[in-house]
DNA sequence: TAGATTGTTAATCGATTAACAATC
DNA sequence: TAGATTGTTAATCGATTAACAATC
């Protein structure tokens, strides 16, 4: 098999193309060009083009792409054509949340089950899913093949918590916890999603806007030395 | 006054540095290097000076730079210096999920009130915060002089509920709901948090390995084609 | 065929990395 | 002064945009 490199923003796209082509199919719409895809998700057409164009050659010159035969491409390729088993680390606030969102079970994935390493909680229910301790996480990941987790534990454990994974056979991880997790890409994908971050990059323009009086005026971020 | 366009990498990167600084801070460490800050979020130190250099000459040559003075630096160039009134739209799960998000307290905003357009949840509380109608947060935006929204609408709403954010002098708009947010710069600044698309990225490695039953094995992401 | 739109190549842009003079 | 580390410039890298031949 060959494989080949692909930019993480184009893996982004494809899943904003896969949400649109979703509306499309359901309203029927048969035919859609690059363009009117781009116009969709507010990027250019030729990035469309060269997005899908490194997994195969899915239009036809002249026409555009078919909707249906576009999504069902995209789906298999982001594994959204089937249901994933997910464990979710860490039953405080964030991981109470998520494990109550039901965006999980919308876009393919199944709870399998809460871990958390207070003794109490083990053998409770939160929304449903099960709190197990670390023994019978090793458990369930090997029986039901488990290949993702998704982190929600203090920041202080993250680390060491998703190196128990990782040892556990966990491939990709999505950390939710305040921290930039590093992991040799060799033993697993990381995703960090740190809400923080973009707290900051809201109040980063209104904050600047306050200090000069000024509503936002330029179509990219400014920035102002200090004085 | 002068401005200049700031990369939005950089801001983010900001935002990680002041969370090392403010841990460095209480521990009592009183000088730090680029190169050991770099590490600290995983870049390169020529990448920490680079950013820095852009606002200010907060170094000293030889030495390094005084933890305390650049957090306070950097507090301020993200305005974490004081605390910023916010309003959450939407009352729904993600809504109420980010209402009981200690990290807004934490990272210095106040949720002044959720918006909801559902009648019979004016007047209530969720997590201790009012549940309030348009008119009382028009009202409440104007008074309070909130600068910043967090939409957690349903998606078709989106585009209309920031519409009408930005008409009551919203400037910077936290879009959590799974749909990208089209709005003119010179109107408001717009972050969009998808978690679905992160869901997406974490997924593509694991159906990546599944389909060929490799571990991971590159540093990159990897494709392969449909075949 | 004429018009339209893809797939792909070349040109541009911007961000990261490497290197080093300035200077504590 | 010698060693260290900043601030900044030049070189590299990668992604986006523009352009167009291929082709339906």
């Amino acid at each position: 098999m060959k494989f080949f490199k692909v930019p993480e923003p184009t893996i982004m796209r494809l899943s904003l193309y896969s949400r649109i082509l979703e509306q499309l199919e359901e309203r029927g719409v048969p035919i859609i060009s690059s363009v009117e895809l781009g116009d969709a998700v507010g990027i250019n057409s030729g990035v469309v083009r060269k997005d899908l164009s490194m997994f195969g050659e899915f239009g036809v010159r002249g026409v555009g792409y078919n909707v249906r035969e576009l999504r069902d491409n995209i789906r298999k390729l982001l594994g959204q054509d089937r249901s994933w088993p997910v464990i979710i680390v860490g039953a405080g606030h964030l991981g109470s949340s998520l494990a109550a969102y039901p965006g999980f079970t919308q876009r393919g994935f199944s709870i399998e089950a809460i871990v958390d390493s207070d003794p109490a909680l083990a053998g409770t229910e939160i929304q449903g899913h099960p709190v197990i301790d670390w023994a019978g996480a090793e458990k369930l990941i090997k029986e039901q093949g488990v290949r993702m987790a998704i982190l929600a534990v203090p920041p202080d454990a993250v680390q060491s918590v998703a190196q128990r994974m990782i040892d556990l056979g966990i491939e990709a991880i999505l950390n939710f916890s305040p921290i930039i997790l590093k992991v040799p890409a060799t033993k697993a994908q990381v995703q960090n999603v740190d809400l923080t971050v973009f707290f900051d990059l809201m109040r980063f323009t209104s904050n600047l806007n306050e200090q000069d009086g000024l509503r936002p005026q330029s179509s990219s971020l400014r920035g102002l030395a200090v004085r």
